[in-house]
DNA sequence: TGCTTTAATGAGTATATGCGCATATATAGA
DNA sequence: TCTATATATGCGCATATACTCATTAAAGCA
C-alpha cells in the first residue's frame, strides 16, 4: 500500500526541516492544542496558553506562515483556526513513537 | 479506527517539541536519508552528507540520544543505523502535507 | 474626530545551538 | 609500547530566535 517515495533532494530536506522547526517550540504546540477544540480569538489563546500578547501574536504568525493555521478578522478580534488538520496525526505519530521508546527502555531497565 | 487521544499535558508537549527540534536540522535529515539504504560507519556518513567529522559526530550523537539512531562499534569504526524506522513515515507525512499546501497555493495563484 | 480595545510589530537582550579548530579517546596492528 | 586510524569532545565564535517592553496599526463606537 505504501508508495515508495523518491529520495528527497537537499532543498526538500531544508523545507522539511523548516517545518519541523516550526513545531519544535512548546509554545506553538500549546497554541495548536488550544485550537483543537475549535477556532479562537487571540485573547482567548493568550489565556489558554499563558503567553504574553506579543509572544502569542508572533507564534501565531509563524504558524500561519507555515500554513498550519489560518486567520480571519471579526471586528476587533482576529480568529485563528487550524488550517492543516493533518498536524494532529503528525503529533500523534511522534507521541506513539516516543511511547514505544519509553516502553522499551522500561523493559531494558526492568521494574 | 483512529483512537481519540487525550489532550497532551504541557510536559508532554515539551517532549514532543524536543523531538521535532531534533528533526529540524537539515544536516540531521541528511544523515537519516543516508542511512535509509542501510547502516553505515561515520566516515561514509561524512562523505554522504558533506559534513565535517566533528559535525557529523555531534549530529549522530543528537539523533542517537533521541532514540532515532542506534550505534554499534566494529573495530575502529562505529556503525550507525536507523533505530526508529517510523521516522520515514513521519517525514513522508510532512512531505505530503507540504505538497498539498503547494498545490493549493498554485491553484490560488493560478497558472 | 477622538477614545477604546485588540492585535501586530520594532528594538533590545538573553539564550540556545550549529560550526570550526584543536585535542582527547578508543581500537587495531607492528 | 608505539603508531596509525576512526570517532568523540572541549572550547570559542557566530547566528538564530524566543522573550520583554514599548509603540503602532486596525477596527468599532461616542
Amino acid at each position: 500500500m505504501s508508495k515508495r517515495l523518491p529520495m528527497p533532494t537537499d532543498a526538500a530536506l531544508e523545507l522539511i526541516a523548516a517545518r519541523f522547526r516550526v513545531l519544535g517550540e512548546p509554545s506553538r504546540l500549546k497554541l495548536i492544542r488550544a485550537l483543537e477544540s475549535g477556532e479562537k480569538p487571540v485573547n482567548e489563546l493568550m489565556t489558554a496558553t499563558g503567553l504574553t500578547q506579543a509572544n502569542t501574536s508572533r507564534h501565531l504568525q509563524t504558524l500561519t506562515q507555515a500554513g498550519i493555521l489560518g486567520r480571519r478578522r471579526e471586528g476587533l478580534n482576529v480568529i485563528y483556526f487550524i488550517a492543516d488538520s493533518s498536524i494532529f496525526e503528525l503529533c500523534a505519530h511522534v507521541c506513539g513513537s516516543m511511547q514505544r521508546q519509553a516502553v522499551n527502555q522500561a523493559k531494558i531497565i526492568g521494574s
